[in-house]
DNA sequence: AGCAAAAAAGACAGGCTTGACTGTTTGTTT
DNA sequence: AAACAAACAGTCAAGCCTGTCTTTTTTGCT
């Protein structure tokens, strides 16, 4: 009973103090923006001595980087969640692009926002950051293709489901002060009917063949 | 001679300084981002003395307000300047894009950018930021339409405008950390065909009468 | 019980940023 | 010319952030 089960309640215990820290760096990136992100605020949120923080993550850096990781972690979560909820009613695509849209505008969006516009003058967090930005970024397209049920292989399908991502992403900036979502909505409501005629097979006004770039390489795209 | 002319002078004195000091914020802003612009840095870059510094501005934050400003008005410029040089070709519309296209990519919305992510936890700046943003956004939205020589009462043509600038903002953020322009560029060729038959008069599939909103408000747009 | 290792706690030093303060130069008025 | 005001220069202290260090507690094993 000791040996495995006592050492798996220490790990346990490590592991809680660890997602504990992780967890309240996302609140502080949400709460306070990255520069207020302070290492002593980050340890006094998540109710860990100061000692301790230091004990598992020795640096800013390290911290940062693995909430980065658990942060991508958790998008990626939320994301199937709520598409496993999706009803396949009529209102299908509807639904796809509100579910994306709450993506684009909850504060896990904002957070890795902070640490995207953040990493953009900081090589370390950069470095960190891009690859599994473009992981997110690859499997957010593929979910929306599934969600959609289309056929990438159809023209001009690929490039309406990354304008739409595009433009969800852009949305989500502009909602980031003033609260948008009254214009965001109307905005949406009309790109939805847009995006049902760019999908329909029969060939809609666009889409003659060409190929957009390789994949959905963008990045904060949840 | 001496009442006036000196008078200027001096006021002119302030004035340069002033603008050096404005200008070395934008690109503090632009190389180190917001955390890394700090007074200090300004000051070095600026070639301006701390004392100096603080004699026109007392604190960070009416250096960043008044930098606040002093980019808006910049953006505005430059807007206006590149729109003046566009010719009425054939190719209208792709022009325009790829005017508004360059604008969502270059350092003064990057300083923008920085500044909008940052106001959005600082009150102070947020203070500053959104009624200046807001005009921005107007501006820009009115040029565009201006630009593109279109009917804004037509059905779907605001709409249309709208995605267009949403569009482009989400791509600018999406190129923020790796050069993106491959896929941007792709994405918009895509994008101005769409475009193309939304704004055509005889009634695209998309726009049966609703209105978005009330007009562009959102910001980070230049 | 007793020992070793991991985890946690908290004090401390070094560096940086901000803004206050004092002194100096340049420009302006009478 | 003399007094006055604005612009400029540079130093200083207080506060904060990061990361090192030592000490204490908890856990795991014999």
């Amino acid at each position: 009973m000791s040996a495995t089960s006592i050492r798996v309640a220490q790990q346990e215990r490590s592991r809680a103090t660890q997602a504990r820290l992780l967890e309240a760096t996302v609140e502080c990136l949400v709460e306070h923006g990255w520069s207020g992100t302070t290492t002593t605020l980050v340890a006094a949120r998540a109710g860990v001595s100061r000692g301790a923080q230091l004990h598992h993550y020795p640096t800013k850096a390290a911290l940062v980087t693995a909430a980065v990781a658990h942060l991508t972690e958790r998008r990626a979560l939320e994301l199937r969640t709520e598409a496993d909820a999706l009803p396949a009613g009529p209102r299908r695509l509807d639904r796809v692009v509100d579910l994306l849209a709450a993506a684009f505008t909850g504060p896990l969006f904002v957070a890795a926002l902070e640490l995207w516009v953040a990493a953009r003058t900081d090589p370390e967090l950069r470095d960190a950051l891009v690859p599994l930005e473009a992981r997110v970024g690859r499997e957010m397209h593929r979910l929306t293709v599934e969600l959609l049920g289309v056929d990438e292989r159809q023209p001009g399908v690929r490039e309406a489901v990354q304008t739409t991502l595009d433009l969800l992403r852009g949305l989500g900036v502009a909602n980031l002060l003033s609260d948008d979502s009254a214009r965001r909505t109307a905005l949406l409501h009309a790109w939805k009917r847009q995006l049902a005629t760019l999908l329909a097979p029969d060939g809609g006004p666009a889409g003659d063949g060409e190929r957009a770039g390789d994949g959905e390489r963008a990045g904060v795209t949840a």
